[in-house]
DNA sequence: CCGCGGACCGTAAACGTTTTCGGAAAAAAA
DNA sequence: TTTTTTTCCGAAAACGTTTACGGTCCGCGG
């Protein structure tokens, strides 16, 4: 930013006008004659003004800001969800400020440091994997900024969370392949570290419980998104004793992987086993066969979770309440009964 | 932003010292007595004191925020680049304020505006496909905001860029389909609006006479990367007199869609027809044939434009040059000629 | 005893706005 | 004409910083 190219002070100074007076004709607010009000508009139109944000922050004590932090962008579900919160935002002129902790709380504690430094006027947050510790949660609240916690969330903060009902979702999937007949059915289960990952694991176990199907332990396998994790856990299911005729895993790049090592060691799917997935990754409509999937509403969260709180912040109030999205079941291929 | 929690102000009073004193103290510049210096220190960490970036601005005509402007993030390749470009903005201290423009030249617009309006440091851009107009792009350059273009080019503009070398990707692309015996190679075309998609159509004419086989036009379908789309482009590949033995398409999504509509109407890849696409979305592993594709270095493409921006910004001085990033092509299943 | 330099710190201007308060002039009412 | 009201506008403070400039005090050399 190299000297303001046109301040109200110039427009001031070529129309013989005082700078209040050029402030009031373009706010539109308090008396201006009419024709003056037409000749500062004039001028600043012709002149390409458009005013310093920072200083009318410094004055009306709002930037407009909000901070966005979120794990990864990297990944299907927060693109969908930074979406749907950056179109409420352009809607409502708000900025967003968007950081990344890459899974690290390090990354995450500077992101919201200098976030409370420019004085953003409301958070977004989804933690990293890491993030154990509420002191720097609490600090930005101190400051008087409030947060809107989605997704991924840290328990114990008295804020407003916007999530999706993770555990609704499990026990649908579960239920879904208890419906098509499978009774041994394996569970690949994320990092227990996160929210989500706990809440699929006992919606899976919640399905089991209500259908009075006993719990296996060794079906339940450790599994943390990435493909080469997935593989191992596949290869663990492959080994035991009685192969299971279902398996549910904790998102669909896991899923898919699965299914790959299987087809490609002759276990056939959905014949010998019926598979469902978390997502809705585009992926899953791609493979063969194609997943079955819980569709969480990415887009939805990003808008829900930046109106209610530029809400928040209009009406300075936090709510401190839970929106929980409802998912949807996608059948495909994955879990077909007859084919 | 609530009446700012703790100012210079307030630790000026507290320690009976001025705020020049204060400043002084935290910034390290200037001379100040060590105790002194200790003591403010001190109290600003116990009063988690952080000074008011904008008020910063005002005076030192830094804003420290780049502006990004891509046409979605809903996109695998503009998630990586965003990627790329918040780590290295991270290194370096520097806010990304993200703006989507949907696509749209009026979004597109109106985010510059905002972005000249909160007097960004310098803008990062990937057109929209409507875009046309260079007036807003002149107008931010008029004021005194550095550009750099990536990806998606307005020509004509005297900025730098950061573009991968679409037209050496599609060259290798096809010349992999020519060296693979095909001989009637398809072109699935991107919309021509896209310097991309012109790009790519050139490095397919490129590659065809360079081994002399002869432009057949109906062979080039044009296909606006929409699934629906893709398949229709797939209907009237089929409907042709003799099915092409080769595929290039724009990308690897609708290269996908047409694998699986080529597979439901009986024509096997890779023995009836080889299939490459671009950009190594991730999907393009996942399905069956894996899909050879061209894969674009798009965090690559993130961490090199936000590098050089902040390099002109630092130096004052539009170095008004073209990066070209190389792409690499991934041999997969869908091109193999022995299976 | 005088003067000088250094160490330390305060005053005030500046950055670009908004907004309160009050004043001048014009118009209306008396 | 005088008073009151209205219309329009300017001065100045405020927002939270940084920084140029100058002042005070101290110690020291002469």
């Amino acid at each position: 930013m190299s000297k303001q190219v046109v301040t109200i002070k110039e427009l001031a100074q070529r129309l013989n006008v005082s700078i209040a007076t050029v402030s009031r004709a373009l706010r539109n607010s308090g008396d201006v004659n009419r024709e003056t009000r037409e000749r500062v508009v004039r001028l600043a139109a012709e002149l390409h003004y458009s005013p310093n944000y920072f200083a009318q922050s410094l004055v009306k004590q709002q930037t407009k800001i909000i901070g966005v932090v979120v794990p990864t962008i990297y990944s299907h579900y927060f693109s969908q969800a930074l979406c749907g919160m950056t179109d409420v935002a352009n809607e409502h002129d708000y900025y967003v400020m968007f950081c990344q902790s890459n899974e690290t709380s390090g990354l995450e504690r500077k992101s919201m440091e200098k976030l409370v430094a420019c004085h953003a006027d409301g958070l977004l947050i989804s933690i990293s994997k890491e993030t154990k510790d509420r002191s720097m949660f609490d600090e930005v609240l101190s400051n008087g900024i409030p947060i809107v916690q989605f997704d991924r969330i840290l328990p114990g903060l008295q804020v407003t969370k916007v999530i999706v009902d993770e555990f609704e979702g499990a026990l649908k999937a579960v239920e879904h392949l208890i419906a098509r007949k499978c009774r041994r059915i394996a569970h690949f289960a994320g990092p227990m570290e996160l929210s989500v990952s706990v809440n699929r694991l006992n919606g899976y176990l919640e399905a089991l419980k209500k259908h009075r199907i006993p719990v296996d332990k060794s079906l339940i396998i450790p599994c943390n998104s990435f493909e080469d994790d997935a593989q191992t856990a596949t290869k663990k299911l492959m080994h035991l004793k009685v192969l299971p005729d279902g398996l549910f895993a904790v998102n669909d790049l896991s899923a898919i992987a699965a299914i790959q090592y299987l087809k490609k060691h002759g276990v056939r799917v959905p014949q010998d086993i019926k598979v469902v997935g978390f997502n809705d990754d585009p992926a899953s409509r791609l493979i063969d066969p194609t997943l079955t999937t819980i569709m969480q509403p990415g887009y939805e969260v990003g808008k829900l979770a930046m109106g209610v709180l530029i809400d928040e912040i209009k009406n300075k109030k936090n709510k401190n309440q839970v929106f929980k999205l409802r998912t949807k079941l996608i059948a495909r291929e994955s879990s077909r009964s007859r084919i």
